[in-house]
DNA sequence: ATTCGTTCTTGACAAGTGTCAAGATTTTGG
DNA sequence: CCAAAATCTTGACACTTGTCAAGAACGAAT
């Protein structure tokens, strides 16, 4: 008996523990969302701890009272940020239902991204290029790099599929000619070039058919 | 009279500060290509004027009399490191003979990039990644980029040449995928993973014959 | 309602930052 | 050879940085 009444506190202390770790971890989340806010404006190399909390509704200190120092943060950052990123085209490649609507589809999506969400993917490729030389950052960067390339695969094999091929690259080199234009349109659009996003669109659209 | 004098006169003063610019340009070119060591090391984020000049023979006075700030220090940087990259691959262009020639000394050179100058390519990376945040680099990170891309160009339309061909896509398009391609090597090669630069080669020779 | 553990605020600290200026040193031109 | 201009050194400045600790405010369980 007494190791049923242990057996069940402990249970209730485990539930408990498992209650309070959730809370905090959306706590994490919440101080990475609001840190990302400075971060796409600023970049790593001007973001401070405190210019995130100016620029948000906490004070300082509670950053470090949830991260153990900046990287936590950051990694933090990167991870959250992952998960919002990597499904952006998952409804457009489940609707679709011929080339010219996973097209007209991902181009819409991608265009939207491009100037609504430019900041966020700047951070991206900020961290991305960050990790070349902080190996702490390495390991989710890899990641998120993988979970990128599947997601192009994902709508470079649906292409194909509707028009009854296969894609005719790798999923390597389709993810970085995708990453490699996006990056250029992005960099370009930044610098107020305004044929930036059109053109991206244009060089996609010839190139869907090429590839896949 | 006093006219041919002045005009002498003239001349010679033109002279001498067009070689004390010349002089002054050499010293900081020397300065910058000292800061490149240090920011090579630690990327732009946690590189600072003191640390470059610890790890360099000057001190940091100096770069404060040559450089009007630490922007204009990168920049310069940026823009010597540019004259670099851009002919690496002209040798192999302009003596290969065969297709088979000009892909094995291409993938040569790639290599040897890859494995003996990681540190100056991360750093151009986060040097074009600044550029998104930070718009005093834009112009020359937009040239350099525009210069890479006419070098791959140069390569791909040899390429092509030589088996009687023509590139099958854009110039944007080619450069995308090949910096695609280098960066992400770069990542996971800096990150300790053996088969990156293999895999990159494998990639690129399987390439080539479908996009040229 | 009191107590105890969690959460948050505030202020401080040492280290490091870019910038500058006064003066030492070297080079140059007459 | 000497004055003037350039190059360079040194040390200081005002400011920002990450980190930490002391304690206030809060919430929940007894």
């Amino acid at each position: 008996m007494a190791r049923q009444v242990t057996g069940a506190a402990r249970r209730v202390a485990d539930a408990a523990e498992v209650l309070r770790d959730e809370k905090f971890n959306a706590r994490r989340v919440e101080l990475a969302e609001a840190a990302l806010e400075t971060l796409g404006e600023l970049g790593f190399a001007r973001t401070s701890l405190r210019e995130i909390a100016q620029n948000s509704a906490f004070t300082h200190g509670v950053f470090h009272y949830y991260f153990s120092d900046k990287l936590d943060l950051i990694c933090c950052c990167v991870r959250h940020y992952k998960a919002k990123c990597v499904t952006r085209y998952d409804d457009v490649v489940a609707t679709a239902t011929s080339r010219d609507e996973l097209t007209e589809g991902f181009l819409a999506k991608l265009a939207a991204t491009l100037q609504n969400e430019a900041r966020m993917h700047r951070l991206w490729y900020d961290l991305r290029s960050q990790a070349m030389f902080e190996a702490a950052f390495r390991k989710d960067v890899l990641e998120i790099d993988k979970s990128l390339e599947a997601m192009i695969w994902r709508i470079a094999s649906r292409y194909a599929e509707l028009g009854g091929k296969r894609p005719a690259s790798s999923p390597a080199a389709l993810y970085a000619l995708f990453d490699g234009l996006f990056q250029n349109a992005l960099l370009k659009h930044l610098a107020g070039d305004k044929t930036a996003v059109p053109e991206l669109l244009d060089e996609v659209r010839r190139l869907l058919p090429t590839v896949c």
